[in-house]
DNA sequence: AATGATGATGGAATCGTTTCCATGAGCACT
DNA sequence: AGTGCTCATGGAAACGATTCCATCATCATT
C-alpha cells in the first residue's frame, strides 16, 4: 500500500488549463514562437500549476542527458579540488548538473567510468586524461563532446587526427619549470632530481627539455599515485643520490612527501636540499620552512574548460594559462 | 547534412535478433523469470549486437533518475573532498553516477541546488546541510531519499519528526571535544577559546556543554565560509583576548587562519597558545610545530552514508564514527 | 479425460517531453 | 476576388525502456 501522492504536473495539465495543444506549451517554454496573448495565458498556467518541465522526459526525447561529467584523478588532491570547484561554479551558473568520477590515474578505471557515462547518454566530458589514446579517440568517434584539462593525452599515431581536434585547457608547465629551473642554476644547482607521478609525462618531457645538457635521467623519479609511494619514490631518491642539491616535486602529493622525507632522513631544507613544488596550497605558507612553488591557476583551469565544453560556440584548440614562481624560503645557494 | 552515424542499439533490436519479444529481452536482463533456452538465446543476441540499455529510457519508465547527489559545503576543504572520496568509491561499486553541488555553507544556494536535482529526478541524496530545516522538511516530504552526513539539521518544532527520521552518519564532536578539552585542561589552561564557522552549531553546541563552567562565551567566535573570514576571526581573537591560553580550531581551515593569525601576531605556538584543530590533514605534521588534531574519519563518513542512501535496506537512524585525539607538538603546559 | 494450477511469453500501454507535419487563418499583392 | 505567403496552432509520432495483462502450453490431480 503505497501513497498514492500527488500526480506529477506534466505539460498535458498545462495545457489542458491554458486550453492550447502540448506542442504549444513547449514552443512557449523553449522559446519557440507563439503569439502575445497564448504565451501569456501558457504562463500563467504554467506559474498557476507551479509546472516543472520532467528532465527524464526532455531528456529521452533529445537523446542526451544534461549535465557535466568531469573525471579527475584524485579529488583529494588539492589541486584537482580546485580543478572541480572551477568546473562547478562554472556549470552552476548554466544550471547544469556535474557528475564527478576519480579515475585514480588508472586507465582501466578511466575506461569504466567513461562506458558508464555512455550509457547515461552524457555527452558532455571534462576530463584529466589518464594515458589511454585509443579510449578517448572512440570516445570522441562515439560523438562524446570532450575537454581535457590539465594535461591532454598523447596521441601515438593514427588517432592523433581526431585527439588534436579536442579542446583543452592546460597550465603552461613548461614556462614555469624554466622559471624554475632558471632560478635554481642561478643558485648554483646543477644536480636537479624531478618527482613524478604516473601520468605526468608532460611534466617530465618539459623538464628534460629545459634541463638540456643538465639532465640526468637517474634524477628523474616516478611515483604511482598514493602518498605511500610517493614517500616512498622522494625518500629512495634522497638516499640513492647524496650529490642530490635541488629537487623539483610534480604536484602538492609529491611535494608533501619530499619534505616528509626529508624530515625524516634529515636532510634539512634548504640547507642541504633546495626544494620546489608545483602547485601553490594554503600549507605551503605554514611548512617549515615555508615552500617555494610554481603557482597553478587549477581554479581557472577547470572553469575554462566548463566554458568550452558549455557554450560550445567557437571552440579554440588549446587554451594555455600562466604560472608564477612564488619564491618563499625553501630554496638556497648551492653550498 | 548530420551524419546518419550507426542507429543505436536499442532492446527491439536485441528481441529482433533472439526472435523473442521485447518484454522477454527486459526481464531476461533484468533477472525476472525466463526458461534456460530463451535467456540463453537473449543473452547471445545482446552480447552479438553489443547492447546497452539506454539509462534514459529506463529512468522515464521507473520516474526516476538513477545516481546519487552530493551535497558539500566546499569540495576545496581537505575535509569535504575526502568525504565525496568515500561517497565516490562506494557509489562506484554499485556503478551508481554521482552528481556533486556545493552549498558554500549558504541555505539559499542549497535550496536551490535541491530544486535542480529535483527537477532531474534524482532521488536519492547525501548533503551536509546548512541550516534549513523547512526546506529540507519539504523535500522529504515530497519524496526525496536523504542522508545527512557529518552533521544534520537542528529540527525546530513541528518538522522535528519528518527530519528525526533523517538517517544521518556524523562524527563523534562530543568525544573528540571531551577528549580534546580534558588533555587541555590538564595541561592547565582555563581560558579555551573556539573557532568556528557558520553551520559549526553542533560542533559549538557540544563545546559550550563540555566545558561547563569553564565557558567564556566571548571566546567563542564565528567566521563566514572563506578563508579571509576565517583569518579575521582568529586575528581578532587573539588580539581582544590577550588571557587566551589554548584555542580549538573548528575545521581544518580555521587551524590553518588561526596558525597564520598567530605567526602574524608574533603569537608564539605552543609556547603562548596551545593549539589543536578539528580534522588531521596531511599538513598538520608538516606544519610548524606539528599540530595536535582530532582526526575524524572523513572518507569512512562519506562511505557509510553512501551505503546507507545506496543500499535501503534496514536503516538505522544515526550512526556516530569515532574520532581521535593525535597528539603532537602544539600543545603545551599553561605557564 | 476434464479441470486447474503454474509458468513462459509477447503485445501494448506507459512515462513526459520535443518535433514533424498538416491545417487553417490572416494578410498582402496582383 | 483570387492567389500565394507567412504564421500560429494542435495532433500524433517518436525516444527506449519496464510492466501489466492476456494468451497459451505444459503438467499434475481428480
Amino acid at each position: 500500500m503505497s501513497t498514492p501522492g500527488p500526480r506529477r504536473i506534466t505539460i498535458k495539465d498545462v495545457a489542458e488549463l491554458a486550453g492550447v495543444g502540448v506542442a504549444t506549451v513547449s514552443r512557449v517554454l523553449s522559446g519557440g514562437s507563439a503569439s502575445a496573448e497564448t504565451r501569456e495565458r501558457v504562463l500563467d498556467a504554467a506559474t498557476k500549476l507551479d509546472y516543472r518541465p520532467s528532465a527524464l522526459g526532455r531528456n529521452l526525447r533529445q537523446q542526451r542527458s544534461g549535465g557535466v561529467a568531469l573525471l579527475v584523478p584524485d579529488i583529494t588532491d588539492g589541486f584537482y579540488a580546485r580543478l572541480c570547484d572551477g568546473v562547478l561554479s562554472c556549470a552552476r551558473s548554466y544550471r547544469e548538473p556535474v557528475t564527478i568520477g576519480v579515475t585514480g590515474d588508472d586507465a582501466e578505471q578511466e575506461a569504466d567510468l567513461v562506458g558508464g557515462l555512455l550509457e547515461q547518454s552524457m555527452d558532455r566530458i571534462i576530463a584529466v586524461p589518464t594515458g589511454d589514446g585509443e579510449m578517448w579517440a572512440s570516445a570522441v568517434r562515439a560523438g562524446l563532446n570532450v575537454v581535457f584539462a590539465d594535461r591532454r593525452v598523447w596521441s601515438p599515431g593514427q588517432h592523433a587526427r581526431a585527439l588534436d581536434e579536442v579542446p583543452a585547457v592546460l597550465t603552461d608547465d613548461r614556462a614555469g619549470l624554466r622559471t624554475a629551473i632558471e632560478y635554481l642554476t642561478g643558485l648554483g644547482h646543477r644536480k636537479i632530481g624531478f618527482l613524478a607521478r604516473q601520468g605526468m609525462s608532460h611534466r617530465v618531457a618539459a623538464f628534460r627539455e629545459v634541463m638540456g645538457d643538465l639532465l640526468d635521467e637517474d634524477l628523474v623519479v616516478f611515483a604511482r599515485a598514493s602518498r605511500d609511494s610517493a614517500y616512498a619514490a622522494a625518500a629512495g631518491l634522497f638516499q640513492r643520490r647524496a650529490d642530490l642539491t635541488a629537487v623539483i616535486a610534480g604536484g602538492n602529493m609529491l611535494g608533501e612527501a619530499a619534505v616528509l622525507a626529508a624530515r625524516e632522513l634529515y636532510v634539512r631544507i634548504p640547507r642541504d636540499l633546495s626544494l620546489i613544488m608545483f602547485d601553490d596550497v594554503p600549507w605551503a605558507e605554514l611548512c617549515s620552512p615555508p615552500l617555494t612553488v610554481i603557482a597553478q591557476p587549477a581554479s581557472d583551469v577547470g572553469y575554462r574548460a566548463a566554458e568550452l565544453v558549455l557554450r560550445h560556440g567557437r571552440r579554440p584548440r588549446t587554451v594555455s594559462l600562466p604560472t608564477e614562481l612564488i619564491v618563499r624560503s625553501s630554496c638556497a645557494p648551492r653550498r
